[in-house]
DNA sequence: ACTGGTTTTCGCCTCGTGGTCGAAAACGTG
DNA sequence: CACGTTTTCGACCACGAGGCGAAAACCAGT
């Protein structure tokens, strides 16, 4: 009873589609996120901003397959945490032959400034360009993902320097969530959590004065969920 | 610069891969969930247990796809929410010619007892029998989706009969999440958020006698996450 | 009827978490 | 040394959830 697709790919067997892998790669910068997005030199969408990415290989998943692409475009070593954001197989999400793509979500984080190609270039998420196929609608689905993450993960990781002070880290929350966030409420929920652990150092006060910050970093460079989510934990164990 | 996959699928073009869709149809069987799997008759993997699926056609989208192909093993209309779980891609998840798949989570209540053909069977999740392909390890991700959405959202909707007492609710949350669940607990989280609502009915006590129960049901049949995540809420808004 | 067993329901308590606010600490400058 | 600035910390409050036990509402026997 198995059915096939009765009319295939353009240029292949019938039921195979090529398989495109693509990155939304975010980074704080400023008061806002920004993705880095790359100027299509052919058709079809030539001139458009695009999402990195490319073709899956024979030999590679496909996540092996868009750090090979990402490489291309930024200094690899630099993207801190990559991980699936979903599958995109509109038949008319493109105009034909039809592609099936795999998107990522990619941090940077903001002490890394990687250098890019010249077609190459970072674009606030509040002010993207007419993007080539649906690059834009996955853009804002990668950023919804890094937003949520960041209040039940230590996903943060991957966005602020190796070391900061909290109000450092407050703008950096402030500006990917998109509203004020508490500093005070910000160091107690994530030392509270153990994502947040003082180097015992204190950064010097800016030109205005001020008392020196206490200097933190990230207890973990490894995704973790934080938060084990409010209700119906198993009975007996601490929340 | 964009590179392409240089040895390409077995049958099609450079680049070309067949693509599948799965499912993880699971249903509350008693004390544990039970999935949905059916016999190969064909090689590979002929005789082994795998999960509902098939080929991505040509005019469809994933979602679309994997519903067409379910339709064939259950009836369509007693799967009460899917949802995608991710892609799996490895080069070497099954035998030449590779194949990628986009895996979806599938779930059927308990009150619906939908006819399979005779080659397909439920099974519980903790006795899974040797099973084609990844499929065991993708039915344990889409259990343990279920399980993390279980207490964040209203999904439960997707599980429990049209109305049900507290009690039934409970061992349903129960067998699901594979620990003891107080009814206490159960009820006012879940009618604190709105998801449950009084019939106004009561049940009929058991043979044992007892207090008659009152029926509930969801206040609604779409999924919703009904928890707002703890931490890092904008300002000046209701918890 | 009354008693005992059973199941459900409800109220009360505690605890942990997060939001808010304001005071105190620690710096610069005039 | 007073003042502005920035950070830090403690206090307070609200709320959500887990735990527990009493009360409610039924059945079966005596």
């Amino acid at each position: 009873m198995e059915s096939v697709g009765t009319q295939g790919s353009a240029a292949g067997e019938p039921g195979t589609y090529a398989h495109d892998v693509l990155a939304v790669v975010l980074r704080i910068t400023g008061v806002v996120p920004s993705v880095l997005l790359w100027q299509r030199a052919r058709e079809p969408h030539a001139g458009r901003w695009s999402l990195p990415g490319g073709r899956l290989g024979a030999d590679e998943d496909v996540e092996a397959s868009v750090r090979r692409h990402l490489a291309e475009k930024v200094d690899l070593a630099e993207v801190a945490h990559v991980e699936q954001l979903g599958v995109y197989s509109d038949p008319h999400r493109g105009p034909a032959p039809r592609r099936v793509a795999t998107a990522f979500l990619g941090l940077v984080p903001t002490d890394a400034d990687p250098a890019v190609p010249g077609d190459t270039a970072w674009h606030r998420v509040d002010a993207l360009p007419t993007t080539a196929f649906d690059h834009g609608a996955i853009t804002r689905d990668g950023v919804d993902r890094l937003r949520a993450k960041l209040s039940y993960t230590n996903i943060g990781f991957a966005l602020a320097p190796a070391e900061f002070t909290v109000s450092e880290l407050r703008d950096l929350y402030a500006a990917a969530l998109g509203h004020r966030v508490s500093a005070t409420n910000l160091q107690r929920v994530l030392t509270r959590r153990g994502v947040l652990v003082p180097t015992g150092e204190t950064a010097a006060p800016g030109p205005a004065g001020g008392r020196p910050a206490a200097v933190f970093r990230f207890s973990e460079h490894v995704l973790r969920v934080t938060d084990p989510f409010a209700a119906l934990r198993p009975p007996g164990e601490p929340g």
